[in-house]
DNA sequence: CCGAAATGTAATCGATGATTACATAACGGA
DNA sequence: TCCGTTATGTAATCATCGATTACATTTCGG
């Protein structure tokens, strides 16, 4: 069984083939793969991803140089749909003041990081593929926090904040709704009561803590 | 060479021998190797661990039953080196109150999270062995999170505090100086300027910002 | 219509976690 | 002191994985 019949004149295109030698568009069925094994919890190998594209085990390479690449498209495609909806959420957002768009914000944020654990681990960790592997990563990441850095330096240009450091609430700010996620992700938060949304909420209320603790009186 | 040869009578305990058959103290050998992987950023394989220890490629499965208990114990490690540090600038402080003292313990965790950010990891992450793998590690950073916890409390208690909502309060403490200190570990912070150092200042920015937005004024 | 480029397959390599059978040292009771 | 039980390390082996290479097949443009 080393090859099937070699010159077998069999019709081009024989209509509804099982599977096609050409598989179609492997890239981004791999990709989807590799989400979707991560999102599983399961460890993401160029293999598995392969098996489940029902393709041999060297064709992803035909796509990706090595598995870095694999994973850094995935996560280029998992920060997309991060993005897609924070600023959706924001647009949506009546555009109540800085503060109120920096709430939207963070919520926004931390519902999708809260729903889509595994894949925001991906995006934020820069520890599944070499760094700077992915300029379009880099740039959208970068876009992201000038978002929410721009937020808060509006706040500051309208005299709504206590502090003039502006650098370091934006640095906190970040550090605050990027913790509170990675809590979520690495288990810090015990099972919090069998209540689903308990967590939400209090994401709710640590955003408005936080902004009550900025915000001029 | 099926095997070496059956039936060599050597003397026993051959005075001064490179290296004896048994190594004295594998396991912690093996422990300490582990963390100094993790430390050069290297992956720790049970292999390399061996290698480092000299000793043949089974022999740490006679310590650990399989790599996650290899990688709790060594978690386990860096966990109690990081609960002395904290514990000895915590009795080192002046007790000048709850909220300095407060300042004091994020101070002293943020420190070593940025000097020992691959221990830092092994132990917040719980993504390198099966999660429950470690009661005492699981023991450990409960009491850890008391003692944040109960400073904050105590905070309450004097009538410090702005707001009532003390668990609000412990949560978004703990998330900020947990966040700050996964920016660094996660590269969020892009090479802070060539001076050493700034990301400690800042860190210390960032935790007087918390204490003052929620101190009483 | 044909040849070059793209894409998938098969075979293979080195490294790793893990298991098993075996060898050797250490320890403790008779 | 001797011997056997236990602890500990070695050697050999396996399956899986990332990666590379030679080869097969399809697709597409001139």
């Amino acid at each position: 069984m080393s090859a099937r019949q070699p010159s077998k004149p069999r019709a081009r295109r024989p209509a509804a083939q099982a599977r096609p030698y050409h598989h179609g568009d492997l890239r981004r069925v791999l990709i989807d793969a590799a989400l979707q094994l991560a999102a599983e919890g399961a460890e993401v190998s160029v293999r598995e991803a392969a098996r489940r594209a029902a393709v041999s085990p060297g064709a992803p390479f035909r796509h990706f140089p090595n598995r870095d690449a694999l994973m850094a498209a995935a996560a280029e495609e998992a920060q997309r749909r991060f993005r897609v909806e924070i600023e959706a959420a924001l647009s949506e957002a009546p555009p109540a003041g800085p503060l109120a768009r920096f709430r939207a914000f963070g919520l926004a944020y931390l519902r999708w990081a809260m729903r889509n654990p595994a894949h925001f681990e991906i995006i934020s960790t820069g520890r599944y593929f070499a760094h700077g592997s992915s300029a379009e990563l880099t740039r959208d990441n970068a876009e992201l926090i000038a978002l929410t850095e721009g937020i808060l330096a509006e706040a500051a240009e309208q005299g709504l904040l206590r502090s003039a450091d502006l650098k370091r609430i934006q640095i906190a700010g970040r550090a605050l709704v990027y913790g509170f996620a990675r809590m979520n992700l690495d288990g810090h938060f015990p099972r919090w009561g069998v209540e689903e949304g308990a967590i939400e909420r209090m994401a709710e209320g640590v955003l408005d803590l936080f902004i009550a603790g900025i915000a001029k009186p």
